[in-house]
RNA sequence: GGGAGCAUAGCUCAGCUGGGAGAGCGCUUGCCUUACAAGCAAGAUGUCACAGGUUCGAGUCCUGUUGUUCCCACCA
């Protein structure tokens, strides 16, 4: 037996992994004798760092995947990472600052170099963290979003969908960040409310008969109006549309125009418009075909359009602008004003909407089948209610915008004829135009969004748009895990393009699960500095103390704290169930065990089989509800509670009893049980599991062993509930002991007077064993002791223990009174109960006749309490 | 403005389809018992946020209230 005193994962875990990577065990055999079993892995993002919620994300997967793996399906856990477009150039960008160069100073094919070598670089960094995490990945099948194969799947599906008419350009309001000086999706813009003003400005009627006051959160747009606008029923307005006003701070007039959109409540009931820099204003624009007049360039400068204002940032032209209109009378009033401002989630900067030449998706036609395969649950989210969140989104969804003016992605694959303006679009790059078929064709600058990748992630790793053996076989996959916050950017696009391109849905069940959170409840971030390294604690507790750790006695779908209290509980077990299996193993050594079946097994040893065939059941029943806190809760109880604390004990009055036949079959079923809580943990640690079995088991892993399931063999319901009768008399006695005074190293002596004499006989060595006593003896009335005693009745057993002098009366009458008291309370109860007559009309009868049982006893016990108290007081 | 989650022991949280309130940490007491002091044994601790309702029976289902967190929308 080699197993050291403590556990010490950092001895033992890379090498058990290295071991099961260089055997292979993670690649599936595609064959028909198996069923197929696919989960892809959420990309992680070369710029990342591994994280706690990887780590979360990661152990569920790995832990369904091990368990299916142990099933005997064809399992494939998929790996790869995102190539992050804005996230990833954003970090390139800075990294060029810092050596005092910007994009343009390098060129783009320098550019794109550096920027695979950053790939190359960390992109390695989050593999080898997963590796750390125990995951059983097939890395022979790593995917890269921007690798030959997903790039051509790109490719395919852009090609696919322009010729379908569903990719379009077009100019159209779009956020933009000035930082990043590209376009953003609307799921890439963080709102945020912050405290600003509204500025009351008056627009002077052209013939000077007074003026309109309009109200605005942005003075700065105001050399891009084209217009002020009504509602067509406000009274207030009427007479004035049509009428022209003086532009302030321009020599341009501009017209009132009516609109429906405008509300007659807010504010002055007057709108400027700019439909070049707002979202609303750009429809009323459409509506009135008015003109776009940009005042900003794209990095947030004013430009030529803004007079004496260009040049100026867009916050230093607001306070100019102000100023200004100040001077010059125009400013009614300024009042306090709380909005929402948009950020870009990736640099926070404030995104300008801007009206601009992009390429977008059309989602109508996607979005209803994806919806409907939500709603006719051939997709379910787990817990439930994501789906509703789900839908609430894809049922408001606006067209995609998916160029991006980055460098870093895939390339559009659209290019442009100088001659004549046709616009090809091809998955190979074309040599001529199709149209005029001359060769001046420059293809377009700009690069995907990351998403639009990653939409066809569960597809595209697996060889599409090629219909290879592995998309044949592991098509759709079976499962998504995946955090709450990325349902839109990601679940929700993989599922309309799985449709779109496969016609099929890429995976029936999505499992959602929470943030992990630091001891305070707050989100962990780089820049609050409250981040935990899923990599230290790996290196100070070990990669399975992190698992269980993280997984364990949370709900679905429910965010959780991480604090290093906790990870101790898991350390401690697991250091509990490494010295459980050094127990067993220290004592059958040179043993040759029986097998289980062989010879008949004790009391004992059906209590805790049954109990293992209880653990088995509750652990696959939430399994396949994917409840994986709750069954890895129900482990812990077993294993610590049921297996250690009870049955180990149990096992000693036989291990170091003189009767060997005893003492191996004792072993026999240890081993047994221990080797079934081995795979049964194995999903969630597994390198302690796989670490002990080598000790113990007679294949060369235990990853490849059949996952125990229910064995009605082991339902020895009868036995288990006698067996918890013993266990009774055991407590009894220690608390006595506890309530006396009377140390554990002292033996006692014990009175038993019970119907089931002959089964507690048969079973005393382990009452004497446990509760150190030494000797027993059967009475059939009270009267039998002569000595002093302290008496406990159980059920259908009263217990009788001679303490000698230390016994005080009065304390055991006090003793005995707080056990009358709270009988009675169940009495009561009990009476209460049976004595509703709904409740014996309604209730199911087994509860009706347990509530009976129950209140006889209890009636009897009250009834021998009483009369000893009543016996003492004499 | 719309929607969702949460509210259970001092703290962090479990509690499945309604049928006598649980864990870990902390606390009290006693134990170095030849697997483990990263341990063992015995304990104490709860108007399950509040108010109604359904039911023979509600922590669990329904309605409302309060507090709290989050998501979506974005009327200048």
């Amino acid at each position: 037996m080699s197993l050291p005193k403590h556990f010490d994962p950092a001895s033992f875990e890379n090498a058990i992994y290295k071991n099961w990577e260089d055997k292979g065990y993670f690649t599936p055999e595609i064959t028909t004798d198996k069923s197929p079993f696919c989960v892809v892995i959420p990309p992680p993002n070369i710029t990342g760092q591994l994280h706690m919620g990887h780590a979360l994300n990661s152990t569920l997967q790995d832990i369904i995947i091990r368990h299916k793996r142990m099933q005997g399906f064809a399992t494939l856990w998929l790996p790869g990472t995102d190539h992050a477009s804005i996230a990833t150039e954003t970090k390139i960008v800075g990294k060029l600052k810092e050596e005092g160069l910007s994009k343009a100073d390098v060129g783009r094919d320098a550019f794109l170099e550096r920027a695979f070598k950053w790939k190359d670089q960390y992109g390695r960094l989050i593999v080898d963290q997963l590796k750390r995490l125990g995951s059983s990945c097939d890395w022979s099948r790593e995917a890269f979003t921007m690798d030959e194969k997903c790039s051509k799947a790109v490719k395919d599906a852009f090609v696919r969908l322009y010729h379908k008419k569903m990719i379009y350009r077009g100019k159209r309001m779009i956020n933009w960040c000035p930082c990043c000086k590209t376009a953003l999706s609307d799921a890439e813009v963080d709102y945020s409310a912050e405290n600003s003003y509204l500025w009351y400005i008056n627009y002077p009627f052209v013939d000077d008969s007074g003026f309109v006051t309009v109200a605005t959160t942005r003075p700065e747009t105001i050399l891009g109006d084209v217009a002020v606008a009504v509602n067509p029923e406000d009274p207030k307005y009427k007479e004035v549309i049509g009428k022209h006003l003086k532009l302030p701070l321009t020599s341009k007039t501009i017209p009132i125009i009516a609109d429906n959109y405008v509300e007659i409540e807010f504010g002055t009931g007057a709108v400027k418009i700019t439909p070049a820099h707002d979202p609303n204003d750009f429809e009323v624009g459409l509506r009135h075909k008015l003109q776009l007049v940009n005042v900003m360039d794209d990095a947030g400068y004013m430009n030529n359009n803004a007079n004496e204002y260009a040049g100026m940032n867009r916050f230093e032209a607001r306070e100019k602008i102000v100023t200004d209109l100040e001077k010059q009378g125009l400013l009614e009033k300024i009042e306090p004003y709380t909005h929402n401002v948009g950020h870009c989630s990736r640099c926070d900067s404030v995104v300008e909407p801007r009206a601009s030449l992009q390429w977008f998706v059309k989602m109508q036609a996607l979005a209803k089948p994806a919806i409907r395969v939500v709603k006719e649950r051939k997709i379910v989210f787990i817990p439930d209610r994501f789906s509703n969140v789900y839908l609430n989104w894809m049922n408001n969804i606006k067209d995609w915008c998916i160029s991006r003016q980055l460098w870093w992605g895939h390339r559009i694959p659209a290019w442009y004829c100088t001659e004549c303006n046709n616009i090809i679009v091809d998955a190979n790059t074309p040599t001529h135009c199709s149209k005029c078929g001359c060769t001046n064709l420059i293809q377009d600058e700009d690069v995907l969004d990351t998403w639009f990748s990653s939409a066809l992630w569960p597809f595209s790793t697996l060889g599409y748009p090629e219909m290879t053996a592995d998309l044949k076989y592991f098509y759709p996959t079976n499962v998504l895990v995946t955090g709450y916050d990325i349902i839109f950017f990601w679940v929700a696009r993989m599922i309309f393009s799985g449709i779109e391109h496969m016609g099929e849905i890429p995976f029936p069940e999505v499992l959602i699960h929470g943030l992990v959170r630091d001891a305070d409840g707050k989100k962990m971030s780089k820049s609050a500095g409250n981040g935990v390294d899923p990599i230290e604690i790996i290196d100070r507790f070990g990669a399975d103390t992190l698992r269980f750790n993280i997984c364990t006695g949370m709900a679905p779908g429910a965010d959780i704290r991480y604090s290093e209290e906790k990870i101790e509980n898991s350390r401690n077990f697991l250091n509990k169930l490494w010295n459980s299996a050094r127990f067993v193993l220290m004592n059958s050594e040179n043993v040759k065990l029986p097998e289980i079946g062989e010879f008949s097994t004790n009391s004992a040893d059906k209590w805790i089989l049954y109990k293992m065939n209880s653990a088995i059941s509750e652990v696959s029943i939430n399994l396949k509800k994917y409840d994986i806190g709750l069954a890895g809760l129900k482990l812990y109880d077993f294993i610590w509670s049921d297996f250690c604390d009870w049955y180990i004990e149990l096992c000693k009055a036989n291990i170091y009893g003189n009767d060997v036949k005893a003492r191996e079959r004792s072993l026999a079923v240890l081993m047994f049980v221990l080797k079934n809580i081995l795979k049964l943990l194995h999903p969630f640690t597994p390198f302690i599991t796989e670490r002990i079995w080598q000790e113990v088991g007679e294949n060369r892993t235990i990853m490849l062993t059949k996952y125990p399931s229910n064995n009605s063999k082991f339902s020895y319901l009868k036995d288990f509930k006698r067996f918890e009768s013993i266990k009774e008399i055991i407590r009894a006695v220690r608390n006595i002991r506890a309530e006396y005074d009377v140390a554990p190293s002292k033996t006692l002596s014990l009175f038993i007077l019970s119907n089931e004499k002959i089964y507690i006989k048969k079973n005393l060595q382990f009452i004497n064993k446990l509760a150190n006593i030494l000797n027993v003896t059967f009475i059939a009335d009270k009267g039998e002791i002569t000595e002093k005693t302290v008496g406990v009745s159980l059920d259908g057993i009263e217990l009788y223990v001679p303490l000698g002098e230390i016994v005080s009366f009065e304390k055991e009458i006090t003793r005995l009174n707080k056990e009358i008291q709270k009988v009675k309370e169940e009495i009561s109860r009990s009476e209460k109960l049976l004595n509703t007559q709904g409740f014996v009309a309604k209730a199911p009868k087994n509860l009706i006749s347990q509530e009976t049982e129950k209140l006889k006893i209890n009636r009897e016990l009250c009834f021998k309490l009483e009369s000893r108290v009543s016996e003492m007081s004499k």
